[in-house]
DNA sequence: CTAAGAAGGCATTGAATGATTACTTATATG
DNA sequence: CATATAAGTAATCATTCAATGCCTTCTTAG
């Protein structure tokens, strides 16, 4: 009954991990559990059992669930604007071409293969009481809005295109792509709301 | 230093008050509370202070948190839904008129003078991850889409009216309109968001 | 005046939670 | 091989939280 040390050296954790290895699978793992239950939902614990971990391990990497989850935040919107950076810095941007705005509207949807990122975005709107978490936030969105605009687009136009992201991030947040069957309403709104994404985000039948 | 009974008879609460009266001072307490902190980020015993009653009585009203915050969100959305209902109910909507849609608009930011009622439909929204919660938010979602919808406009126009809404929401719940000075994009943003109602929604000055 | 019922607080409790401390085990370096 | 250091856990603590039970106080009907 006791393991054989040889056999399972390859795939068990027998062997450690470097400190900086662990804490990128620890933040991986945080990311999930917050982007499913938000700051104050989620306990160090889940984190912990998410990542494979102990819970006083998580604390001592991060601090504190504040400090952790700041950061969790900050990946996320970096990883958000970066891709709306990747469109915009190659080639330029047209705001008068309906083209142009919709490459920029992928390079959205494109992240719903990882909606985590989304998610997480969405829950420090929310936690905007959190005077830290609110003031990341309030930076999230100067920053994404100053990206936008920097096509040379009207504010307007940046606003709408914001909106129909923020649509999206609530959509995705109540589990509208789940329950398309609860309500023709909701299947025509999720619908017109996430367009050829719908592909990525409702599960494949 | 004892109280005199008679002195105070009047003022102070001396008096019982019915349970109907009392309970609906506690929903409104557990609104505002709610309405800042969320589901999970608010015990009952903050909802308790909130209204001036023991912990132990408001969980008693209620009989469990989900139960208040789901009878909080029920009346929040009603509210927010019969606002719209107002505007449509009497004369007739015309989905190509400017006009039309700007009352609408209408309608719902002058629900900001009570933020609490948006500020709760959102927190329902993002705790979509509680099952009976987001079954709620789902509905929600499908009542104010089936409302806007039976103006006879299209979707997409639908879509487009309720992302500015859920912009507005996420501007609120981040608190943008208290820090407008902490960044010009913030505020270019939340300017162009509100509109006209930025009177409201910020101090002022 | 008294008894019954309703309104509401107080004390408590068991489970979670965030955080700290001390201990263990693996790795690398002399 | 020995030992310092890094990786990680087990045990524990103080709080906080939702929920229960019992008691007190006010009101009202007889």
């Amino acid at each position: 009954m006791a393991p054989t040390k040889s056999a399972e050296a390859a795939a068990a954790p027998v062997t450690r991990m470097g400190a900086g290895e662990r804490r990128e699978l620890v933040l991986e793992a945080a990311t999930r559990a917050f982007a499913r239950t938000g700051f104050a939902g989620t306990s160090t614990d889940a984190v912990a059992r998410e990542a494979g971990v102990s819970q006083p391990y998580v604390v001592r990497i991060f601090g504190t669930k504040l400090d952790l989850f700041l950061e969790v935040y900050r990946r996320a919107v970096g990883k958000i604007a970066a891709a709306f950076r990747a469109v915009l810095d190659d080639g330029q941007f047209d705001p008068d071409s309906e083209d142009d705005w919709t490459r920029l509207g992928n390079a959205y949807t494109d992240l719903l293969a990882d909606r985590d990122f989304l998610l997480v975005m969405m829950h420090g709107f929310s936690a905007g009481s959190v005077p830290e978490i609110g003031a990341a936030a309030r930076g999230c969105m100067s920053e994404i809005f100053t990206i936008v605009t920097s096509t040379g687009c009207s504010a307007e136009a940046a606003r709408d295109f914001i909106a129909q992201g923020m649509l999206m991030n609530i959509m995705l947040a109540m589990g509208a792509a789940e329950h398309l069957d609860e309500s023709p309403a909701l299947a025509a709104l999720t619908e017109c709301a996430f367009g050829e994404a719908m592909a990525v985000v409702s599960p494949p039948r």
